[in-house]
DNA sequence: CTCGACTGTTACCGTGAGGTAACCCATATG
DNA sequence: CATATGGGTTACCTCACGGTAACAGTCGAG
């Protein structure tokens, strides 16, 4: 009777840190991180809190390795969407199609970043900041108006990586009918018309 | 010798409120809801814990009074710079630099509402959605194109908003020299841009 | 069969937070 | 001067959480 996926059946350390890590993931990302305990991380994985200390130092180091994990997937897969553009007007649109494929796939990995109470601490703000930095960049570098200062293109282009931030979270939360490339798209074309427009 | 600011002189119970309030804010914006404790503020208010319990009943309900307030404020501001307004064109710009200007003057309350971690809290989170889905929703009515459906507007609102959202959280983190006005212009004439041409 | 290594559990500690009971003292009023 | 009102404090309770020490069961190697 064995049941790989819950049932505390013992596991060798590779794939219980493995399981550990995912259960983490869900819970943080249901709970938050103040709110969700090692002991409840423990039980969702049918397991007992030494367990859990066996694998990971304490609560902080086992949210900061999920934050970065999830902080580094998200931006390698919009990077590479990116990259297979072969014109500023494809890269947007790419870029949102891939942003939003990865919302609609990784719910839990993006309310962990997003939703995640992490504003006011230092270290894992660091590493959510890092990313949206990232992407706020490369929509910078779409700006093609000469006369635009860094400054201003980077508070553009966080106000685009917001937008799409600001449209997935509500998207989410409402489960909306409409499918995420529908969306993606009216997403993209929005930004792009907007951006093309911008005066020094 | 009185210090009215700080110290502890007695105060007459309506004062001590707002005295109170006051620097809840302050505190929970630095501090976030989580790390803030009770005795954190009483402190800050050069008073004892009791005190604060005598004008509120519980950690929660503080923190809940504080977010209406903003919420409320924050929308008032909004409604009333937007209905000066004569044409669409004209309540986008005064809509994103009144909004600008609240975010500029009010940082305590900004970062209240959304550097807060009250994304995974039911309570604390209706009441910020409240707030932004009466913006977005004041956006969407802005498309002017027929046939897009309901949703999608909120969609696309909500993203509007995201927009600003994220221009502000950046323009706050990194002290920029450009002026909110300017801004809020920016961004206005790309929102425009992009909303204009939405396809159904 | 034995032994060692590895996975897991029970039971505990210390600490800090929310919240409260009981008491104190300044002041205005008769 | 006595006293009631009400703003303020000291000292405490309870409880949950992060983290750990010590012990126990299983299983493969020699």
């Amino acid at each position: 009777m064995k049941d790989t996926s819950h049932v505390a059946t013992r596991l060798p350390a590779a794939r219980r840190r493995r399981q550990l890590l995912d259960v983490a993931l869900r819970v943080f990302a249901e709970q938050g991180f103040h709110d969700a305990s090692m002991n409840d991380i423990a039980v969702a994985a049918g397991v007992t809190k030494p367990v859990l200390y066996q694998h990971f130092t304490s609560k902080r180091e086992l949210f900061a390795e999920l934050l970065g994990d999830v902080g580094r997937d998200l931006q390698d897969t919009i990077t590479k969407a990116v990259t297979a553009a072969e014109s500023p007007r494809e890269m947007v649109e790419l870029g949102f199609v891939a942003y939003f494929s990865y919302v609609n796939q990784h719910r839990n990995a993006f309310q962990l970043f997003y939703g995640g109470s992490m504003a006011r601490d230092q270290e894992f703000a660091e590493v959510v900041n890092q990313t949206e930095s990232a992407l706020a960049d490369m929509v910078a570098e779409l700006i093609e108006i000469d006369g635009v200062p860094p400054d201003q293109r980077r508070v553009l282009g966080h106000g685009i990586v917001g937008m799409i931030e600001g449209a997935s979270i509500h998207w989410l939360k409402t489960s909306s009918e409409a499918d995420p490339a529908t969306l993606a798209h009216q997403l993209a074309d929005l930004a792009w018309r907007g951006l093309r427009g911008v005066e020094p």
